[in-house]
DNA sequence: GCCACGCTACTCGGATACTAAGTGTCCGAGTAGACCGGG
DNA sequence: CCCGGTCTACTCGGACACTTAGTATCCGAGTAGCGTGGC
């Protein structure tokens, strides 16, 4: 998995501490991180195609959160980011060669390994979709007390 | 994901149904699935290095279960390809830059962001774990009937 | 006829090229605000 | 003093290099069985 979610995440609970008041650009959002501007530039923009963020262009333009935090999960950036594809890719090598010889029932019955897999992959993501970016700034404010206080000073009040 | 997996799970359930008897090669399963061979070997390897399978070496040599196939977990197979290292690796972007300015609690509070990720990469292990390699065997022989006997006579009866 | 030796064919195993995805960077299009001149 | 036009600075957006992981291949080390020669 890229990097880059991470850094979605982030910036994105870091959009909500400062508040929608007024878009926070690129550059100061890698500032915060130390990442090169350009790259997360990039990421952003993928969050912008998902709606998870707003873009303005512009002077004083930058990034606002599409909608609020406890209507954005992890699933959506990961997939805003990774893309829509799940990771196991069937290519069906069970019809090849030796399945070769029954090609009738090869597209009605189901290959079980896919299957399995899926499965597994399911609960990955139903597990992703069940945590709001909400639930995540709540539990990282609990670990780090003053956060908020912390990031809208770091920032220049937001 | 590397589609290795797919070629190591189809393979171990290959192993499964042609028996323990004596060893399958490379060749035979790469012809089996039509699949590039010497590649093949590769993932084997990672296999036999996993203790999933076992190699005997020289003519008439060849690939065996390391364990019964109701001991072989998805996981298992997982772990032995891509590596044991999870997907979302977690970089501490949060103490570069502004969070630089606490260096002292830095270590001691979990990151929320790695933390909720970790939480859904669980439950996909989880799940993994959860369905042996018989379980998949006895699902794809649900779907297609005498399979068992399809593959056996394909392989020359194992 | 039986046994020991050597030989060949076959297999795994790791070292070596090639390709694609991910990473990083740069420059152009567009906009909002600021500055300046005129009324 | 107020308003309109222009101008500049700043931002996003996509197009262009670079690097790493994944894909594919080849060749060497080692072994089991077979053939051959000797006893």
């Amino acid at each position: 998995m890229g990097e880059g979610v991470e850094w979605a995440v982030h910036c994105c609970l870091t959009l909500g501490w400062l508040g929608d008041d007024q878009p926070v650009s690129t550059a100061r959002l890698a500032a915060g991180y130390e990442l090169p501007p350009a790259y997360l530039n990039k990421q952003l923009q993928a969050l912008v195609r998902a709606g998870i963020l707003t873009s303005t262009a512009g002077a004083r333009g930058g990034f606002r959160l599409g909608r609020p935090l406890d209507k954005i999960t992890l699933l959506d950036v990961v997939t805003a980011i990774e893309g829509p594809d799940e990771a196991f890719q069937c290519t069906e090598i069970r019809q090849r060669g030796s399945g070769a010889e029954s090609p009738a029932r090869s597209f009605v019955a189901p290959c079980a390994v896919s299957t399995a897999m899926r499965k597994a992959e399911l609960a990955y993501r139903r597990a992703l979709a069940a945590q709001t970016l909400a639930e995540v700034k709540v539990a990282a404010e609990r670990h780090v007390p003053r956060l908020e206080d912390s990031v809208r000073r770091w920032y220049g009040r937001g």
